[in-house]
DNA sequence: CACCATGTTCCTTG
DNA sequence: CCAAGGAACATGGT
């Protein structure tokens, strides 16, 4: 489910659930999720810790922990790869088919669910600190950013799903921002003017506000079998269909633009689909 | 059977 | 050294 709007909607929705509680155990069912933590560290680490924050960095979760023994708080890092989960559920509830860590909290666990298998759940916290600077924070300046895109040929598109330029845009939110800034997919990076680097950085700040801004409005139902496609729906209060198609590219081939009615085309790029209109997108 | 999927990392090639 | 392209990871949907 994840890109960066889908992660801090799922922060904010497991923050007031997780603040406080104590784990009492930790039941792991794919060792490989934790990569490069060994189950045996893992356990040691945060049996008898409690949660005491919750942030986002990017598409990562770090949860912060307290235990009675170490002094120093202890950082988990969790990421959600293309099908993960997380929720909170009492006991009675079933685990789902692809569970790969429990962590038992008294009367309710939380669990970290994941079908492919591709996300983690880690003591190894390595991996944020490549990450670029957060789109929606005033680390992102369009300088910095117009230098970094001068560096490389590659199509702009690409350069977007590079998490150390910047940190948090996947691949449904990057062909999304192209299309607000008129700015064409295959366009190579150090081709941008100035005043189109200024207008994507904006349409990426826009696209990103408003799926958190969507998606945080959406009755989020982590506990069901298909809660991930609610992410890219937002609720529509005046209309009679109860959630309303928010992506505007997107996985429309062939299907007319919004501006020009001309046919959305899909191409591949970095071994991704990319959607884009060829009139409106220079 | 074929192809597709919200991500990251590793390997190869130039 | 770097940039760029492709495969791998694993499971399920259409």
């Amino acid at each position: 489910m994840p890109e960066l709007p889908e992660v801090e909607v799922l922060a904010r929705h497991l923050r007031p659930l997780l603040r406080d509680k104590t784990i009492r155990a930790v039941e792991v069912r794919r060792a490989k999720v934790l990569r490069p933590t060994l189950l045996r560290e893992l356990k040691k680490v945060l049996v008898g810790a409690r949660f005491t924050g919750l942030s986002r960095r990017g598409k990562y979760l770090l949860f912060e922990l307290r235990s009675p023994t170490a002094g120093k708080p202890v950082m988990l890092l969790g990421h959600l790869g293309m099908t993960g989960r997380m929720f909170v559920t009492p006991k009675s509830v079933s685990l789902p088919k692809h569970a790969a860590v429990i962590f038992d909290l008294g009367r309710q666990n939380f669990i970290y669910e994941d079908t492919r298998y591709f996300g983690r759940i880690t003591l190894d916290i390595s991996a944020v600190l490549k990450l670029g600077p957060e789109p929606l924070s005033d680390d992102f300046q369009p300088a910095a950013f117009a230098r970094a895109l001068k560096r490389s040929r590659q199509a702009i598109k690409v350069k977007l799903l590079d998490q150390s330029l910047l940190a948090g845009v996947g691949n449904i939110y990057a062909s999304e921002a192209l299309f607000l800034a008129g700015i064409s997919p295959k366009r190579p990076a150090n081709q941008l003017t100035l005043v189109q680097v200024k207008k994507l950085r904006r349409s990426v700040r826009e696209i990103l506000t408003k799926a958190v801004a969507g998606g945080s409005t959406v009755p989020l139902n982590f506990i069901g079998g298909r809660s991930d496609g609610l992410f890219y729906f937002g609720r529509a209060p005046d209309t009679p269909d109860y959630y309303v198609e928010r992506l505007r590219v997107y996985d429309r081939a062939g299907k007319p633009c919004i501006h020009c009615h001309r046919p959305i085309k899909r191409i591949i790029q970095a071994a991704r689909s990319t959607f884009y209109c060829p009139h409106c997108q220079i």
